[in-house]
DNA sequence: CCGCCAATTAGACAAGGTCCAAACTTTGTC
DNA sequence: GACAAAGTTTGGACCTTGTCTAATTGGCGG
């Protein structure tokens, strides 16, 4: 097992490989960009993230790659902004703080927050996910 | 006490003179859409419901009445559809069920669900609300 | 009736995101 | 290797939600 494995072109296509995609050159820049820094970000941030250096990957893929990513569940999709989603590199069961002010996104510790009593889903319906955001802001503004 | 007080112009009328709200002829239309049907509505359908019969009503005029009504507090945004915001005429504190195929939203009763643990905000920030919702699907889709 | 200010309006505009047909790349088969 | 089929990427047109602006309307006090 290796310490950091989302740090290296390897580790990531490996990742890709396990949820059954296969490991383009732009597909692993998209997923190394959010994998490696383990943070949240719109299909703006990736886009730019990914074309900083030299141009690697046109808009059109950077939504289809996202999609996809999060179709076969490798990452998560977090709507609290009117505006945008961010992407999620973290699927494992978190809640967000959300500051509405300066539009950033961070990950709540947890065991910090918790649900007590699913409530009753109706019939014909099942249920897909707790989402939980904390909205927040600066104390001055 | 009135029994139905939002189902009557007047009583729209009053509640908006309650929130500092002029009450013109197109805000009251406005607020008597979210208030008789008490739902969840998007800026889109309170359009279209407002003009049903008559134009009544802009789409800039929709969209500034909505955000006047946000920022009174006389109404809440429900972020929750990447693609468009929902406006909820309960202010009261509550969650939402949010149906991911059909786009509905539905509250939660209140005392279904709850939180424990507040989590730790970070310093230079005050928590604004917690917001929780449960995402469903049809069991068959 | 006049003047003032609040409110409304049409339409231009911006941003996020999807769609499409063409081009390019990889894979499989002979 | 040659070729076909399948998978992937691409530019750009397009769509939708939502904002902005400059002009117009409407209520109201005097
Ligand atoms: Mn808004
Ligand atoms: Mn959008
Ligand atoms: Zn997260
Ligand atoms: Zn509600």
């Amino acid at each position: 097992m290796d310490a950091a494995p989302f740090c290296t072109r390897q580790g990531i296509a490996e990742l890709l490989r396990h949820h059954e995609i296969n490991p383009t050159h732009q597909r692993i820049e998209i997923a190394f960009a959010l994998f490696s820094r383990r943070e949240h970000l719109s299909a703006d941030q990736v886009m730019g993230i990914v074309n900083a250096r030299v141009p690697e990957c046109s808009k059109a893929t950077v939504y289809n790659t996202l999609n996809l990513f999060r179709e076969k569940r490798m990452i998560r999709e977090v709507v609290v902004d009117p505006a945008k989603v961010f992407y999620d590199p973290n699927t494992s069961a978190h809640h967000h703080l959300y500051d509405v002010v300066r539009g950033t996104l961070v990950d709540i510790p947890p065991g910090d927050i918790e649900v007590t009593g699913m409530p009753s889903i109706p019939d014909g319906l099942e249920a897909e996910g707790v989402d939980i955001v904390v909205r927040v802001r600066p104390v001055d503004a």
